[in-house]
DNA sequence: GGGGTTAACATTGTCGACAATCTACCTTTC
DNA sequence: GAAAGGTAGATTGTCGACAATGTTAACCCC
């Protein structure tokens, strides 16, 4: 049972507004390598320009947008280098929250917590939006159930990053059968407290999801 | 040989405000907790409150800085379990980097590089200051070699949370030669590529730290 | 036609001013 | 004397305006 009473942490306007934009790229809302003019982007959003402008400094620092001098903020664009970079950030971050999990937390609970998105995964076939969102809550689940405010921050950037990548290859981002299977298997090695074999397949499963990414 | 045409990148100027506010904090300008008035610091930095913000939004999205609605943005306080998190997060980082430099990386020249950064500590003997600059500069060539920009951005970061650990402990953060050991140890084994040894040194050097600055 | 100059336009960068909010202190009341 | 209420000061939040910069297209010259 939790209180009623706890401190109400109101987010502060940037925060908010990075909040969506964070989602507005995710979703494929900005097109990789498009400009963000501010003035249209404020308006849309009933705001002015300054805090407009405070948000996207912080997607600039994420490294979702890059800022050119004088010419304005340009959302990244995923070369081939940067989704292989991408991945290797995140299979250090989630390598890093199953470590934690297996070590000092309750890993059959977190296991079967994954194990049901699996199975969600298995009912959702054949719908590959579907799946490709509960493969992303998957991932965004283990990580916050590892309790780790820095590894969650930084995953956040990577999520959102892979959204980029499957957004952009939409229909054809297949494999949901071999995909299910290998989370099923990671959810498992999980429940089962077994190290070495977590990290093999999370490290295997980081390195098939750049292979169906760049190989087309 | 590097051609002098290159793209000249000017920073923003958030980018460069947020730099320097990095910096102040590492190097305990800013205490933590403490909070930082905007008209002042813009006074001081000679800009007007609006670039000085957006500077601090970046820092705010790394979570060096805590904001609270209405009431302004404070410098964390590192708490024991922040450590703990930090270097969580910073294991999970340099052991990527490190990986990637032993896997597809030229791990000899990288292990001497590193190696000439333990003599200087070696040579730095007995000057705490001198020492924990080193040692923050070991971590950060390690980083830097292995080329990933998503591992550097997020270990600078880190690294600042590092720094801020060292200064509040100042006088008191010794085992100097311990450290030194330490250092020459893992070089070695980047050197000669070992991988587990790497995984397993790393590993233990950041519990080490993790008992020093907390157990006090 | 190619190269260079100029001018209009659009966009970003910066600033100062005002409104909203919070804190701290003083006053009032019971 | 303690608690509630009120007030002044300081700080943050937001906005609109202006300056600086870059881009585009038309125009001119060779």
């Amino acid at each position: 049972m939790t209180s009623y009473i706890e401190p109400l942490a109101q987010e502060s306007t940037p925060s908010i507004i990075a909040d969506k934009l964070r989602k507005a790229i995710g979703h494929g809302e900005f097109r990789p390598g498009a400009q963000i003019v501010e003035a249209d982007l404020a308006r849309k959003l009933g705001v002015s320009r300054g805090p407009l402008r405070e948000g996207m400094q912080r997607l600039t620092q994420e490294g979702l947008l890059v800022s050119i001098r004088n010419r304005g903020l340009f959302v990244i664009d995923m070369t081939p280098e940067d989704i292989r970079d991408m991945y290797l950030a995140r299979e250090a971050i989630e390598r890093a929250a199953a470590l934690k999990i297996l070590r000092d937390g309750d890993f059959e609970t977190v296991g079967l917590a994954l194990l049901a998105i699996v199975d969600q995964m298995a009912a959702a076939d054949g719908d590959p939006a579907a799946v490709g969102e509960l493969d992303i809550a998957f991932h965004e689940l283990l990580v916050r159930l590892a309790d780790s405010p820095r590894l969650s921050r930084m995953h956040q950037t990577s999520i959102i990053e892979t959204r980029m990548c499957i957004h952009a290859l939409e229909e054809t981002y297949l494999a949901t059968d071999a995909r299910a299977v290998e989370h099923h298997r990671l959810a498992d090695a999980i429940r089962t407290g077994d190290v070495d074999r977590t990290d093999d397949l999370l490290s295997a499963h980081m390195d098939d999801a750049i292979e169906r990414l760049v190989s087309r």
